[in-house]
DNA sequence: ATGAATGATGAATCACCATTCATTATAGCA
DNA sequence: TGCTATAATGAATGGTGATTCATCATTCAT
């Protein structure tokens, strides 16, 4: 008996994802994801019952991922809470560099599909939320993070930073270098932008 | 000779916003804009030539309204930049207060259009953000900023985490209350979170 | 080597909705 | 009180594109 090609099902979500960076979920259009793919337009549907499928498995993938490797290094007790907050931007900061197609997915439509509460994404992206978070406790429990700072607050700031500024970065990846944010990025959570900040 | 209705022309613009916002731009049926109007499907199109320039109507407002209240704060000399980027922060908050599907709008339909580069949006929208920049400017050359944080990089970083939280207060505005918000961004940009800095 | 069984195909279907336009209603003017 | 220009209407149009399905191709257990 034949077998479903699992490297078809992976060329299709390859496509799917460059075909809807490029154009936008509502207007990607699966004529184009199957041309790009190398089948026709019916074999989609072998693969993934539908289009939102496609989007939904890409996010899922990705925050999985994120979540797995933020889940080993919550743990350790070899770094500091503001070691942890810098390796967990560059976690993110990795996952990007070199895949702007994931990187447009994530800005534009992640939210979405999020809200529609589809499949085990909103699991996953509260998995990683929840370890993220956990790291700013730990600083605010070590005294090395400020407790006036709301953490629900602090979290969805740096999230939507990062979401923006990846955003401009693939609108002009070369005014704006990745490391360059990333840099910007570390510093201005940790210190703001006060030259002489006036802590009590 | 008969005239066109500008109350009719406004109703429809909010009309408009309220199902764009809940709907999405994509999904919001020209049908339900006119329905919650008050008019045909037919009369949109006296007062708008097609669905895409009633967004762009409502953003166009957003961002000119935006710049002109920043550019009576930016000249002003009774401030210190400080208050200044707090002020211009309050401006932009107290624009969404009240006005959920306006937020909705700017947080989810706004860029797409930016990008299209349809009438003049990008005009006022740049306006705003170099006004804005500004602020930024005059605090670090007054030595008030922290010169080592690159402009560019942390004007979309104050905008990306406005956006998100904004978004994720059109959510659960009870989880996040604005003026938590409003407070902590301020704090956050200014201070960072670290509770000791090390500042040079 | 054969023939179910299942994969692959892409033209046809079908639902959807922005936009149009022939027709009707009305405001403003003489 | 008509008259006319233009506003308002909403059913019909037309284009679009996701999804289906009848048909063909290929695999593999026998």
């Amino acid at each position: 008996m034949r077998t479903l090609d699992e490297n078809k099902r992976k060329a299709i979500l390859k496509a799917g994802m460059d075909v809807i960076a490029e154009d936008g979920f509502h207007q990607a259009k699966i004529a184009k994801i199957a041309e790009l793919a190398g089948v026709a337009t019916g074999s989609i549907y072998r693969y993934y019952p539908n289009k939102e499928a496609i989007i939904v498995v890409i996010l899922e993938q990705l925050w999985s991922q994120l979540a797995g490797e933020l889940r080993l290094l919550v743990p350790r007790t070899d770094m500091s809470p503001v070691e942890k907050l810098d390796m967990t931007v560059d976690l993110v900061f990795d996952i990007f560099t070199g895949n702007t197609a994931l990187a447009l997915i994530f800005v534009n439509e992640h939210h979405q599909f999020l809200m529609k509460g589809v499949g085990t994404l909103k699991d996953h992206y509260n998995d990683f939320l929840d370890l993220a978070e956990s790291v700013i406790r730990e600083g605010v429990e070590r005294r090395v993070f400020n407790a006036n700072v709301d953490i629900k607050v602090f979290r969805h700031f740096i999230i939507g930073a990062f979401r923006h500024l990846l955003q401009q970065w693939t609108i002009e990846p070369e005014a704006l270098p990745l490391n360059k944010v990333r840099q910007n990025l570390k510093f201005i959570i940790k210190n703001g932008i006060l030259l002489h900040p006036v802590k009590k």
